[in-house]
DNA sequence: ACTCTATCGCGACAGTTGTCGTCTTAGGAG
DNA sequence: CTCCTAAGACGACAACTGTCGCGATAGAGT
């Protein structure tokens, strides 16, 4: 994400480590109302102005935070069923986005508010779903399920209500209501006399 | 949500029906990010100092544009079928929710960061499913679907992925993705040889 | 008509957010 | 080692957010 940048090496990179390391922290312990410029400025050493500078507000701090986080080489898993493997997606969902002072939580807080962080979401989730494709894809090459369907929408299908539940729910949602929501959408994908789904 | 307040008439009815409209208009013109409690003052000419007693916040006052809006005397519709009533429900969804300057949508954005915004949030969704619960139990009357399952979970899973695409997916859905998601969950729920979904 | 009180208007205040122009420094190029 | 430039440091600034105490008033009860 950093692309041809004249000086990536050096005092650049050390300041942009200070300030995110400080922006996870303050995040871990003061939740998104207590994230702000100049509490991240004073604990990461770096001066009020160049935070806004470089990150322009809070939105931008949370999205390079998951940019950094999003350069791994994570993968879905593989169970050998398409229930199996979404069953664990969902919980995976419900361990990133479910605590109060976590990251991707925070982001889709800010997302409406500040478009940087709309673009971090956007960014952050469509790679997910992408990586996320095989465990469909893989589905479609045992006979699981027909050839029809597009994998994107599927996983949309499956983890949406989850993030739905997580967010704009009362209640919070366990382990049982991430596999019942999954359930819900495999059982109509593989139902053995029912008509191919059109998407 | 006025509850037994002593003086629910004449001045204090006047300040917060000017504040409300003061605050749709302000979104509809500028967004939520637009949305500040000093603008709303001064376009509905009620005092800085009083709104914030009153409200707190802008969380508080986009929770009471939502609350005076619930007051209305919503059903969903019957078309007779299970699949036909949730993809009313969906476009419905699309429709309130789907343009910027809307109010529910601006709710959400606010949710994660004021607590009066997310207590907003919760009740009015909560209204709403509870309303919409007939959906499905009418579905069972009709014998199209198992006694067995839980309306307030086939509402979510059937609505969630169209919320969870409107706020945190980069291509907006149209009607034609409301109806899928729909259609997934309906699907399984109907599927003739499919084992009963749990809930 | 009179009283009483919940609510509003008003202005002062402190803290936060975000911008700007200027100066200094780290560190790459020669 | 020296020069040059991108980036950060610094402080001043305006706008917004939220709080407080005090005085004024609408309007309900009698």
């Amino acid at each position: 994400m950093d692309g041809p940048t004249s000086r990536p090496g050096g005092r650049t990179a050390r300041v942009r480590a200070a300030v995110l390391a400080a922006v996870v922290a303050d995040l871990e312990e003061h939740g998104l109302e207590g994230l702000g410029v100049d509490g991240v400025a004073a604990r990461s050493g770096v001066h009020r102005a160049t935070v806004f500078r470089r990150w322009g507000d809070v939105g931008g701090l949370l999205a390079d935070v998951l940019d950094a986080a999003a350069d791994d080489a994570w993968t879905p898993p593989d169970h050998g069923s398409l229930a199996a493997d979404l069953e664990d997606l969902a919980q995976e969902v419900l361990r990133y986005v479910g605590p109060a002072g976590s990251t991707v939580r925070a982001l889709m807080g800010a997302a409406e508010r500040f478009p940087r962080a709309q673009a971090g979401v956007h960014r952050f989730l469509d790679d997910r779903y992408r990586r996320s494709a095989v465990v469909v894809e893989r589905a479609v090459a045992r006979g699981e399920v027909d050839a029809s369907v597009e994998p994107r929408r599927v996983l949309v299908a499956a983890l949406g209500p989850l993030y739905h539940h997580l967010l704009h729910l009362p209640d919070p949602p366990d382990a049982a209501d991430a596999a019942a929501y999954v359930r819900l959408v495999v059982a109509g994908i593989t139902a053995p006399g029912g008509r191919p789904p059109r998407g």
